[in-house]
DNA sequence: CCTAGTGTTATATTTTACTATTACACTATA
DNA sequence: TATAGTGTAATAGTAAAATATAACACTAGG
C-alpha cells in the first residue's frame, strides 16, 4: 500500500479501514484479516498495524477476541455515526481552506462542481 | 501557533506562509518577519523555521537576501499558480474521500451545499 | 570601524514512529 | 494433548523531526 510520509502509518491504516467499513467491504460483525496477515497485505510491521487496531479497539470501531481475532462491531449505529463523522470532517477541512484563501460559500461550492465536471476528461 | 501533530511543523509552516500570501497578508515584494520573529511568533525552534523557508525558496516562492531579509517573489503569476494549485489540491481531496465512502458526484455537491447552508447557524 | 539586525549552518540531544525479533496467551481442532 | 492460528506485548535498534545552542556571513547605519 501507498502511503503520505507526511502522516502517520498507523494513523493511515485507521483511515484505510474506516473506509473499507463504511463501503460495506467489512461489515458489521466481519471478521478483520489477521494481524499478520494485514501486516503482510500493507507491508507494515505487526506493531504498527497493532497501533492502528489498538486505537480502534478503544474506540468501541472493533472488537477484539483473543486466539480468535479482531470484528468489526456489531453496533451498526456507530457505523453510521462515523461515517457521518468523517463526511463532515472533510467538508469542513475543504472550507476552512477555501475560506481562508479568500474564497466565498458561492465560489467554493462552484469551484467544486467545475472540479467534478472537469473531471470526466482525463479520470476513470 | 496550534500545530498539528500528525504532520510535520515544518510542513505546516509552508502552508502557513502560503496562506498568508494568498490572502494578500503577504503581497508581492514584502518583507516577511526575521526568522528569529517567525520562530518566536509561532514557538517553533529556527532551524524549522529555516527548514520550511529553504524549502520555499527552493521552490522560488520566496526569496533570501543575506543580511537583509526573506521576500516574497515578485512574480505574481507565481502566486496566481499557487492559489490554484492549493485550491484544486483541496478539491482533489476531498472529492477523492468523499467518493471513497460511496458518495455519488450529487451526493458530494449537495452535501456540501447543506454544510455550508447550515454553517450560519453556531458559527461566525 | 563597530554594532545590531539579518540569513545560514553545524553539533548534540530528545522524542516519536517504525521496524525486527521474540515471546507469551488464548482458541479451535485434529 | 499437540499444533496451528490468532491477538498481545516487550525489547532493542533505526530514522526523521524538532529542539537547544552556538557560531559564522552579510548588510545597514551610526
Amino acid at each position: 500500500m501507498k502511503f503520505d510520509d507526511k502522516v502517520p502509518i498507523y494513523y493511515q491504516i485507521k483511515n484505510y479501514l474506516y473506509h473499507e467499513m463504511m463501503t460495506g467491504a467489512l461489515e458489521p460483525g466481519d471478521k478483520l484479516p489477521a494481524v499478520r496477515q494485514l501486516a503482510v497485505d500493507l507491508t507494515v510491521n505487526v506493531n504498527t498495524v497493532q497501533r492502528a487496531l489498538g486505537e480502534m479497539i478503544t474506540e468501541g470501531t472493533i472488537e477484539s477476541q483473543r486466539g480468535k481475532g479482531n470484528f468489526v462491531t456489531m453496533d451498526k449505529n456507530r457505523i453510521t455515526q462515523l461515517k457521518e463523522q468523517l463526511i463532515v470532517e472533510q467538508l469542513e477541512r475543504v472550507y476552512n481552506e477555501l475560506h481562508a484563501l479568500n474564497m466565498t460559500d458561492e465560489q467554493i461550492i462552484s469551484s467544486l462542481k467545475t472540479y467534478i465536471a472537469g473531471r470526466g476528461q482525463q479520470h476513470d
